[in-house]
DNA sequence: GTTCCTGCAAAAGCTTTGCAGAAGA
DNA sequence: TCTTCTGCAAAGCTTTTGCAGGAAC
């Protein structure tokens, strides 16, 4: 395992992750690819490159990553997870008519009405749907 | 299929739903049952009352429901979908400790910054995490 | 040398599909 | 009567588990 790139791999030492070449191929991966993407995705992604890589790993990855708080999940959808690299906080948008997701900005700390004060909060996520801009032309 | 409650029936009357005895069960478990339940816990909870009831019905059904707009999916947990009774816009608050889902209040009309003005939203979920009130005074 | 990761195969769990019989309108 | 729903069995998909060999440290 050698020559990869260096910021990559001083952020899985950063966590205390193991560098694997299948590690270090995915969060390269993530890093390229904005646009939350699937278990499948990410495999069907690398695999040509990694010819050995299985699914397994990809979830074994996104497990690790996950508890480091590298990454988090995305539930947009009813069927599957998507993950997404953590960077400000953002919501998501899923178009229904071309089945893109986008990130939008966000103030969440003028969202609550006081009555989670009490309550330790260490997520908070936000799912729009609908039909973009995009799709709303290519109709009309 | 005799002597139901009249205004489950005028619910599924309104939106041109068939009315079986199922359909009236479910929306009635649905109705006494605000905890966001499971397509599981509807079939469990349900089936000591209507002994042949299958989860395909049950799926079934919350499509119909569903696509009524009588009910939302809420997809909190990675691996299944839970269903809320429509009422109010609120957003759900799951607690890993003891696994409740709490609803909050919101205003979601101060919370995007114009990025979205040009998109047609149909659905706004909002989900937070962490522990509640509860779990964090019985730590303590 | 130890520890942890990878990837294969199999299993698990939720949800969907196909279809014959039953029930609603 | 005609249409639609129910429920069984089987299949489909994503994700998890067990484990032997291999790679990281």
């Amino acid at each position: 395992m050698l020559a990869e790139d260096n910021s990559i791999q001083d952020m899985l030492r950063e966590k205390n992750i193991r560098l694997s070449h299948q590690r270090l191929m995915v969060l390269e991966y993530m890093s390229a690819n904005h646009n939350h993407p699937t278990a499948d995705q990410i495999f069907n992604g690398l695999k040509g490159t990694v010819p050995s890589l299985s699914k397994t790993t990809i979830y074994n990855t996104m497990d690790a990553f996950l508890e480091a708080g590298m990454i988090r999940p995305v539930n947009i959808e009813d069927n599957e997870v998507r993950y997404d690299i953590v960077t400000g906080e953002h919501g998501h948008f899923k178009c229904d008519s071309c089945g893109r997701i986008y990130d939008f900005d966000l103030d969440l700390d003028h969202l609550t009405s006081g009555q989670l004060a009490a309550f330790k909060i260490d997520s908070r996520d936000v799912y729009f749907r609908g039909t973009c801009k995009e799709c709303l032309k290519s109709k009309s």
